[in-house]
Formats: structure tokens, C-alpha cells, sequence
DNA sequence: ATAATTTTGTGAAACATTTCACAAAGCGCG
DNA sequence: CGCGCTTTGTGAAATGTTTCACAAAATTAT
């Protein structure tokens, strides 16, 4: 397939959540310029990205909202489910778990791992917090598809590493440090303090 | 000041960590070609982002580590501190305030505000959780530089308009929407589905 | 049935970002 | 000092993304 820009992909994943709130007023039909409006785009925008995968609506009359949700679906990958596995029972890992957008959207946590003996064994978001040893032994018995890394910065890329040998797919990594992987494995890195920095400098800058 | 690229921006704080970490190492001089093989970038890169704000390394040696950790702390707004208010005492807001990271760059946080009753009023990490009816007197009387925006989607935008009514300078946003608001106000918004859902995107394409 | 209106889909143009490539500058060595 | 080596800073080229603008298609009104 050809490659996609990410910020397309991104903007895939907005017109869904809206699309889906349009049916669940049950909105049939709509517009690019309406779903533009909605996320903060234009409308040349819309037709663009949907452009890279087809053509979904009908000229004269827009979008049938049932069918482009089934479409964008299927496009972004949500017609299954995934198994994901936390690593770091803090309070991002925690956050993760708890946020119901998740379980929506098909992403279910099957396991939890930490190597503070505090915290191993105890119960955890109907989980329990398991040995960061047993990991390998874990996956090897129950694979997951998505591991979400929230450990220090220290501990990201050994652990990538044992991720990625244990098979991982892909990784949503919240450590402040890039992380190298293999290019079969898909990974994203998100960095809180890095976003609070943008704002500072937009701050200084104005 | 000429307008620069966010993917600048992210990158310049990147080297900034990775200038500290060599400062603490007693590295007194770094390439641009290091910089870069540590940010996982080239040095071309490394050399057009510092370009834009001046020149300072040297040719044939390369860059003052010290120095330009300076330069790049005055570059992103860094060299004061910032009042922080996170409304929403979930395990988000929660993340936020836990992560050290934040305060060693000076972003501080100096309130925490919820609706729930079951919340208002509890200690949370060294802060005690008010009603966000307070709002607005609160900030009259000690204004914050930034909030976090760590409530359900529905809250978001009202209470961003509040926000920006009572003066907020600048927006972290996690909801999962996005939010308008005026130029003058600074906004940056993290959608952790959105992260997930690049990752099924790109495991479902390959 | 025809005309007027709406809205898509898409090349082409405009704009933005990254990479290239090299002259200029500084260092170290003999 | 002069020569060779290293590394910066930066225009220019290449690549990537967004916006424009309009023909084509479908709907609605008359």
C-alpha cells in the first residue's frame, strides 16, 4: 500500500469518533464541509485523505455516515480487537487502563507487569500486577499484539528490546527517550514533558 | 520572530535533554552529528534547527554543551518557572503531577480542581483538591500560566472557555476533542486513542 | 425534462520541511 | 607557519503536505 502520512492517519481517527457521534444521532448523510467543520479542518482536507483509499460519497449529496464509519474502520484496522499489555502499574499505566476510549475501540489490557515487588501480585484494574520476569513466559503463553511502555527512561529500551524478541508488534512508549526498534515493529513514542515544552516556548514567543 | 516549525520545536527540546545528559557526563563539547545519532535525526537537521535562531557552534570543534544548553533553555522559554492548574483529578491528572519530570523544568503545579464531590477537598499529592466552581476566584487571586485539561470530553470546551475568560495564557489538553480557542491562547491537544489507533492503523497495513 | 444547485474527487499550484552538498572557519600537527 | 582534517552554517534541490479550483456527477426545484 502506499505510504500514508501520519497526520492523515491522525485526521482518519478524528472523522471516525465524529462520524460515530453523527450516528449516534442518527445523522444519515453528510458532508465534508460538515465533518471539516467539526474537526477543525477543511473540507478539500477530507475529500483528500479519503482520496489515498477511495471513493466513498456520492457527489451532489456527501457521505453516508453508516458506510464511511464501516470504511474508516476497516481502514484504520478497529474491525478486530487487540490485546495489549501495560509494562509500569504507575499512574500512566494506570491511566491507560482505566480510560474506557480503550475497550471502546477494541483495545482490551490483558496484563500488567511491574518489577516493584510493592506492587507484584497486588490487584490492579481487575488485574493483577504481575512479575516483570514472567514477561517472556507470558507472552510466550498468551501473545499480545500492543504493549504500552510506561516505565523511567532507563528501563524503555531493555525493555523494548525483550518486547520486541518476545515477538511485540507494536509499542506505545510514554518514556522520555526515542527508542530504536526494528522496522517490522510499529512504534510510537509519546512525550508529556515535550508538549508542556511547546507550550513554553509558544509562551516566550509572543 | 519568524514562525518555526512545532516538529522544530519537539526537536529542540530533545537536544536539550540530550545536552544535559552530556552535561552531567562532564562532555564539554558535542558535534551536531552526536546530537543527532543520540535524537535519532542527522546532523543536517541538527544544524538548519539551531540555524534558525543563531549560530552557535564552532567550526571544526563543534558546540559548547554548557553553552548551548543555556541558549536552547532561553530558545524554549525555559529559563523561568510556570504555574501550572490541572483541572480533573483523574489518573491523568494524576500522571501529570506525579511526573518529576515536570518540575525539573520548572512547570509547577499549584492547583488541582474537580467537580465531585467525593474528591473535593481531598489531599493529592501535597495539594488539596478544590471545587472547580473556584475557579475563576481562584485564578483572579493567584493566576496560573497553564492549564491541563484532564476531563471527559463534554466538560472540555466549557470549561476551556472559562479558562481562557479568566485569562489562561495556555492550554494542554487531553480530551479527546478539539478545542477552540483564541489566537492569544496557546493550545495543545494529546489524544491518547488516536496514539492506539495509529498503531492499529499500521498494524493492519503491512 | 431541464435548469439550477450541491458536493465530490482530483490534478495542479502553493507552501512547508528535510536533505544535500559545499564553501568557510577553526583546530592540530609537523 | 602551512597543510590536512573536521565540522559548521546555509543556499539550493528534493521531497512531502495542504490548498486551490474546477469538471463531473448527483440531487432538487420548476
Amino acid at each position: 500500500m502506499r505510504k500514508i502520512a501520519e497526520s492523515t492517519v491522525r485526521r482518519l481517527s478524528l472523522y471516525l469518533r465524529f462520524l460515530e457521534e453523527f450516528e449516534g444521532q442518527g445523522i444519515e448523510t453528510v458532508s465534508s464541509e460538515a465533518l471539516a467543520t467539526r474537526g477543525g479542518t477543511t473540507s478539500a482536507q477530507v475529500r483528500k485523505d479519503l482520496s489515498f483509499f477511495g471513493s466513498f460519497g456520492k457527489r451532489g449529496l456527501g457521505y453516508s455516515v453508516p458506510e464511511l464509519v464501516r470504511k474508516l474502520r476497516d481502514i484504520l484496522g478497529l474491525g478486530r480487537s487487540y490485546r495489549v499489555a501495560v509494562l509500569g502499574a504507575g499512574k500512566i499505566g494506570s491511566a491507560m487502563v482505566q480510560y474506557r476510549g480503550f475497550s471502546q475501540r477494541g483495545f482490551e489490557i490483558v496484563a500488567i507487569f511491574d518489577n516493584d515487588p510493592a506492587k507484584i501480585g497486588q490487584p490492579w484494574d481487575g488485574l493483577r500486577v504481575r512479575d516483570v520476569q514472567e514477561l517472556e513466559a507470558e507472552l510466550a503463553q498468551h501473545p499480545v499484539d500492543i504493549a504500552v511502555l510506561a516505565v523511567p527512561a532507563e528501563a524503555a529500551q531493555p525493555l523494548a528490546d525483550r518486547l520486541v524478541a518476545a515477538g511485540i508488534k507494536a509499542i506505545l512508549n510514554f518514556a522520555p527517550v526515542p527508542l530504536a526498534v526494528p522496522d517490522h515493529v510499529a512504534l510510537k513514542t509519546v512525550n508529556l514533558a515535550l508538549e508542556l515544552e511547546t507550550l513554553s516556548y509558544a509562551l516566550a514567543n509572543r
